[in-house]
Order: C-alpha cells, then sequence, then structure tokens
DNA sequence: GGGGCATGTGGGCATTGTCAACATACGAGG
DNA sequence: CCTCGTATGTTGACAATGCCCACATGCCCC
C-alpha cells in the first residue's frame, strides 16, 4: 500500500495501540482545522482502520474530543510543573504565567477545545480530573506568594489575568510578547 | 397546520422577515444546545420554511453563526454603553467589568461562540466590525483611566483580566458573584 | 489445542450541509 | 391593469458523518 500512514502499526487486523494512533490522527486534525474538523471516521482513515474501528476506544466523537483535552490538561500540567521548578521564590508566578500563555500560543485549537465548552467536563470523568490536576498546580503556586487576608482574591485574580492573557492570545487578538509583558 | 412557531410570519409562501426569525430561532437553538446544536434545517423547521430556504439569507452554516456571533457583538456594546453612561470617574472602569461579566453569565452559549474560534472573523466583515466596536467601548473606558505612561499597559491588564474572569464564568469555574469581587 | 472475548469489518440508517432546477409572488414600468 | 424580472421559497439529490447491527478475526487463558 503506498502511503502508509504515521498512524498505523501492529498487524494487519489488529492494530496493537489503536487508542494511540487515534489521538495522534485527531490531534492532527484538531491542530489543522479546529474541532470541527475532528471526525471519527477520518481519524480512523489516517489509522489506517475502518469507518467503525474507534467505537472499541471511544464512545462516541464527544468521547474523542474529551480524550483531546484532558490530553491537553496533562500537557498543560507538565508544562507549568517545569516552569514551576525552574523558577523560585517572586519569580514563580510569572514563570507560570509565562509557560501558560505559550501552552496557549502553541496550540490554539487544544487551547480552545480545552476551555471552549465544546465538550462537557461533568460528562468525562478523566477530562474533569486532568483538568482538576492542571487547575491544581496553578492554584497551588499563586496562593503561596500572597498569604495574607486577601489571598485568595489575588489568587484568582492572578489566575483570571493569566487566563484572559492566553484567551485573547489564542484568539489572535493580541500577540504573545505583548501578553508576557503584561506579567507583573 | 398545530403548533405554529413564533418565528412565522407573512404570506405562506413568502415570510416577510425570514433572516429575523431564522436568527432568532438560531439563537434559541445556541442558548439550549451550544453551537453544535445550531442546524441550518432545524432553524428552518423552527421558521416554519423548507430546508434550503435559509440559503437565501446566509451563505453558509457558518454565515449563520457569524451572523449570531456578530448580534452578541452588537449587545455586548449595548450593554457596555449603557453601563458606561451610568457610572462616572473611577467607578466607571468597575461598572463595564461588571456589565462584561453580567452578559458572559446571562448567555454563556453567545459568549463561547463569539470568543470561541468557531467562526473566523476574518471571512465575515460584518462580524469583524461588530467586534471591533465592542472592544472599542471597553478599550476606551479603560484607557482614560489611567493617562500616565503605563497607559497602555494597564488598559490590557484590565481588559485581559476582565475577559478572563467572563471565561472563568462561563465555563462555570466560579460564579458570577466571585468574579465580580475580582473588580478592583 | 480450543474456546472466550477484545478488537476490527461491512453494511445500513437518519441527519446534515450544500448544490441545482423549478415554483411563486411582489413591484416596477408599460 | 397587466406583465415580466427578480427576490424568495420549494423539491430533489448527493456526499459525509455519527452511530447501530451483525459478523469476522485473532490473541490469551484454561
Amino acid at each position: 500500500m503506498w502511503a502508509l500512514s504515521t498512524y498505523e502499526g501492529g498487524t494487519a487486523y489488529h492494530h496493537g495501540d489503536l487508542r494511540r494512533s487515534l489521538i495522534a490522527a485527531a490531534q492532527e486534525l484538531l491542530r489543522s482545522g479546529g474541532a470541527e474538523a475532528v471526525t471519527l471516521r477520518e481519524a480512523a482513515r489516517l489509522a489506517g482502520v475502518s469507518h467503525n474501528a474507534p467505537y472499541r476506544h471511544f464512545a462516541s466523537r464527544d468521547a474523542l474530543l474529551a480524550a483531546l483535552a484532558a490530553e491537553g490538561f496533562r500537557a498543560l500540567r507538565r508544562t507549568l510543573d517545569e516552569a514551576g521548578n525552574r523558577a523560585e521564590g517572586p519569580e514563580r508566578l510569572a514563570a507560570l504565567g509565562r509557560a501558560y500563555l505559550r501552552f496557549a500560543d502553541a496550540d490554539r485549537a487544544t487551547f480552545r477545545l480545552m476551555f471552549g465548552g465544546v465538550v462537557e467536563k461533568a460528562a468525562h470523568p478523566d477530562l474533569a480530573e486532568a483538568s482538576g490536576a492542571a487547575f491544581g498546580a496553578l492554584r497551588n503556586v499563586v496562593a503561596e506568594r500572597d498569604t495574607s487576608g486577601g489571598a485568595e482574591r489575588e489568587a484568582l485574580r492572578a489566575w483570571a489575568l493569566v487566563h484572559g492573557l492566553a484567551h485573547l492570545v489564542a484568539d489572535r487578538q493580541i500577540d504573545a510578547a505583548r501578553a508576557e509583558a503584561c506579567l507583573s
């Protein structure tokens, strides 16, 4: 067969790790055409399987999107953790902010899927957990900076500021450099 | 015919103001089921016309979504203008912020359509204009507060803070009251 | 080595976006 | 008043998609 896809693998009939291949294919669709372009049948085509094979791994298209979003939250968490480990003291929060912004800028489609409300977190426990973990990482560092009485409010403000900047970047309302300059 | 829809009107064949009816129907679909639920055929059904009638008013499903988003930006601008007129001096910015948050909270689906990247502003001039006007209203008031050298940066910060809070509210990460408490 | 079960296949159905051809009515100009 | 052009709406069709069903295949455990 000409043009064997990179997402194929394993034997002819049993794929080997179709779930991962489908996610990889779907990520490519997501990044190149947005959430609308993520199609079970197209992902199956890219993975070199029949149009119904994905249903052995994802209950529905929504479940596939949820998996993509969860993957995004896990990646975001890794990014935040790394940034947090490389900085110390008062620099730490700004480092997290920069990491957050760079994540949004580097993978706008995934960021929008994560926060666009297309997938309902309540319906996908895996997603909810990944999302909670990522937010936890951010909240911890935010709260550690300010231990006074108004910590709660300040933490929320910092979070909202970064989140808003990230959305503006993802929507191309401002560019990433200008957004980074806004972090105190 | 039983169950005449509120979106119908005019004579039997020629509807009268189908464009407006379609937008109203689509808004209902948007609010009750999100952007995914906005369907040309369902909107046509609600308006009591054939499945192809909408094409006389919208070139594509995307054009209909763009019209909904533009309508949203116009409503946001009206809301911001009213809020700005009712307040004076330093209170003015906070009033705009509250209006912004309430808009996002009251019509989460429309807010997400406006900022979710589902419709490409570049492809719909009407949308781009409405969006620009709404942002202009916000930016003017933001910039008026701080006329020092760092006005640009402070304006962007204020905008991002409100925008981030609005997204968090729309995604139900925090509730509207907590968000409003964050506005200085 | 045989059977159970996870995994993949093929066909089918309803829904949708979009195109093309046709039908109808409103309004301007005679 | 009539007629004809054009805006508006209708019917029919096609491909793509999500999802369901019955069936095929092959890996693993007994």
